[in-house]
DNA sequence: ACAGTGTTTTGATGATTTTCTAATCAATTA
DNA sequence: TAATTGATTAGAAAATCATCAAAACACTGT
């Protein structure tokens, strides 16, 4: 989470995505950089080496520069890994649930129902958090919501009253599990 | 450009770290969030306006709360997609005018000024772009800014006035282009 | 209309961060 | 070894931003 958040910061400033868009174009140098951008080159430093030690540059000694290149792999993967805390679990039990919700779901979507009953319950059961206790929700509301996650609420809203996790009654529905 | 920062500014901090977590399991309200982050519920209405201007979560209202929810889609792209200047160079026009710009200037210094009036045009409009609109600047300033390109501050500074990309009065030189 | 509850705005404060200047360091070549 | 040139550090000024308290606002139910 730290390291993550620290990358963040790093990519959340102007003048670094200036320097890491032009180290996109080709390896470069401090006073290079500095020119370009109209910074000195003290500025310049100062962002490199943030960058050098959060591993998102490297730098090589070549004749009088110092030449930085950019550690592309860093780019790779998608937004929704900087933000997603990775959690501690435990027990195991919760740990199995963890597993399934994690395969089913991409990118906070559910990817497709699963057709054991087993997981069928523990993904239900991550959609059912949506709904608070002690509020009733009308048919439309209660489907924008499923809708959320997958697009066949019809059979979603239907397990979940067959799991008991809500009941039905004249179109009113309620979380009660 | 502006808005790729923009969203990872917003994604660089702690709180809103926090936040856009909680978010994450469940749909959730300030006073709620404000409680379990033991942070005030200001403080938590501040991150939320400023994510929801952003587009990153939405708010509805239900009886008493105020529930916001994550707008998932926006975390789908991969980091790279955020770092990435996108330079949209359509037509022949704006290709021409890069041309130029990359031939007379080297390492952001201009190496000499053209002879060609339309090349001059495209050159000068460069060294403009360091001014802002809605703002005065005094003669030693402008100097100062155009030295950042060439020795010649004279010609160039004259040469912007004849094009009409600045005007002077008494002095004051203000940006008109 | 009014009280109650949750949300938002405002203004102030303190922390963090970017930038600069000036000084220092490190490598290269005469 | 001294002079040159590029890179880095230290310290200070300036800008930005998160946070809070208090007040204003908006909706709900009596």
């Amino acid at each position: 989470m730290k390291e993550k958040l620290e990358l963040l910061k790093l990519l959340a400033d102007e003048t670094r995505l200036e320097i890491l868009n032009m180290l996109l174009k080709e390896d470069s140098y401090v006073e290079k950089i500095a020119c370009e951008l109209s910074l000195t080159p003290a500025t310049i430093c100062y962002h490199l080496k943030k960058m050098e030690s959060a591993g998102v540059v490297n730098c090589s000694r070549s004749q009088f520069y110092i030449i930085y290149s950019l550690n592309r792999e860093i780019f790779d993967k998608p937004l929704f890994e900087l933000i997603k805390k990775d959690e501690v679990i435990v027990d195991t039990e919760e740990k199995y649930k963890k597993e399934v919700v994690s395969n089913f779901f991409k990118y906070g979507r559910l990817t497709q129902i699963p057709t054991q009953r087993k997981k069928r319950e523990i993904v239900l059961a991550e959609i059912l958090k949506q709904f608070d206790f002690d509020r009733k929700y009308g048919e439309k509301e209660v489907n924008e919501i499923i809708l959320r996650y997958h697009e066949d609420f019809c059979t979603i809203r239907r397990e979940m009253i067959a799991f008991g996790m809500m009941t039905r009654d004249h179109e009113i529905y309620k979380r009660v599990k």
